[in-house]
DNA sequence: TCATCTTTATAAAATCTTTATACCGCGTTC
DNA sequence: GAACGCGGTATAAAGATTTTATAAAGATGA
């Protein structure tokens, strides 16, 4: 994952610097919503990695929101707070927050809540699988099916496949492939290259001669659809 | 779940009296360990469906028998001390710990925390028992049978089965099972791994030579099918 | 001591690289 | 118009190399 972003709903201008300075200067993505509702139309319009909330927000309860945003959002939610009552945070905890987090908190405290939510995550999803005609593709579990029945990929087969079908619909260069396939040393040797797109062919077209998902673009290179 | 069991590792009498009866007087089966060995050894026999994890222990460092547990333990481990330094949170959290409570705590707090870490337990798994062919995994149990007869497994070759089946159909590169079987000091050592993986095919598969549940993917890993 | 885990050794299999050969489209030449 | 060469491409099959499987010897620990 690179920068993950992470939304903060909170309303004080002051608080809003200081963590924007924390994020920002740790590689993290930072973007702001004053109150509940723009909370809930950013995070809608553009699901974060991760929520800071803060509980006492203006316009409705920052409890009441966390239940809201519960009901879509499935990431994590950490909640900072003033207020480090017990009730509230049995509340938040058992309103389906990830963390709670009472200010003032330390930097270092709200990095490492940080990073245990973010990777809580990743472990959770996967990358989404592609479904194209009878083609189907889940580069993060590395399975491979056409008409259903799995098909077995070697590892440079692996490498070139996902690489095609993450730049899906553009050109890739010969150049540009080998480089990323075989490493620096080989972008000139075309013609591994060629054999390995013709693996890959008989092994994932219905037709190898007649290839509809690897195209050739002669004296350029390939695409994939 | 009824009465989930709590295992309480931790070296200070008062202490594990206080938690005895903030457990015991909600619902909680209390277990204690008065120290990490004992504590992995009540883990290895009898898992609880959590551990409260005291990071002051006398005969090893917390965080080592935190990193230990974590090579096979999978649910929640929250992290108590009196340290409550930066650095301490940072390295518990990072070496999958599940949260952090520096004493002294709040009980509210503490059974709060309880509460969200036993949740995000059933969350995550539930492991039915599964049956392929002449197979049958239950790992819950700790039981496998083919075609009707028990296996014996080893701890270890147990340990790999149970990741393997737990991400039937993904494949699991040598470096991740590494790390996850034997710990992150043996993460170059492949050879372990056919060794074993070799005892497990011809403890579970019909004929070993042609395995049709675990399957090598070359130059990459293996996966359970 | 026994069962298990770790190492080492070696054979077997799978994969990658390389070479050879044929193809296809296209413009040039005869 | 047929023959030829040319750049680019596709496929098969040979070595070469890497990776894997298996046995078996040593080490470890209850």
């Amino acid at each position: 994952m690179n920068r993950p972003e992470i939304l903060v709903i909170d309303d004080e201008p002051p608080m809003q610097k200081l963590l924007e300075i924390i994020l920002e200067s740790n590689a993290y993505t930072y973007r702001k919503a004053a109150n509940g509702k723009e909370g809930i139309i950013m995070a809608a319009n553009h699901p974060p990695d991760l929520i800071l909330l803060d509980i006492g927000l203006p316009d409705k309860s920052g409890h009441e929101l966390l239940s809201e945003l519960r009901m879509w959002y499935n990431k994590s939610i950490i909640i900072l707070s003033v207020q480090d009552s017990e009730a509230d945070i049995v509340k938040a905890l058992d309103n389906g927050a990830t963390d709670y987090l009472a200010k003032p908190f330390r930097t270092a405290e709200l990095l490492a809540r940080i990073r245990s939510a973010l990777r809580k995550n990743s472990a959770a999803e996967t990358t989404l699988p592609i479904e194209k005609g009878e083609l189907f593709i889940d580069l993060g579990r590395r399975i491979v099916r056409r008409a259903g029945q799995p098909v077995k990929l070697t590892a440079t087969e692996y490498k070139l496949l996902a690489l095609l079908v993450k730049n899906e619909g553009t050109v890739m260069t010969h150049h540009y492939i080998l480089k990323e396939v075989w490493g620096s040393g080989n972008q000139n040797d075309t013609q591994y290259l060629r054999v390995f797109i013709g693996a890959l062919r008989k092994k994932i077209e219905a037709d190898p001669n007649q290839p509809r998902h690897i195209i050739t673009e002669s004296g350029i290179g390939y695409r994939f659809i």
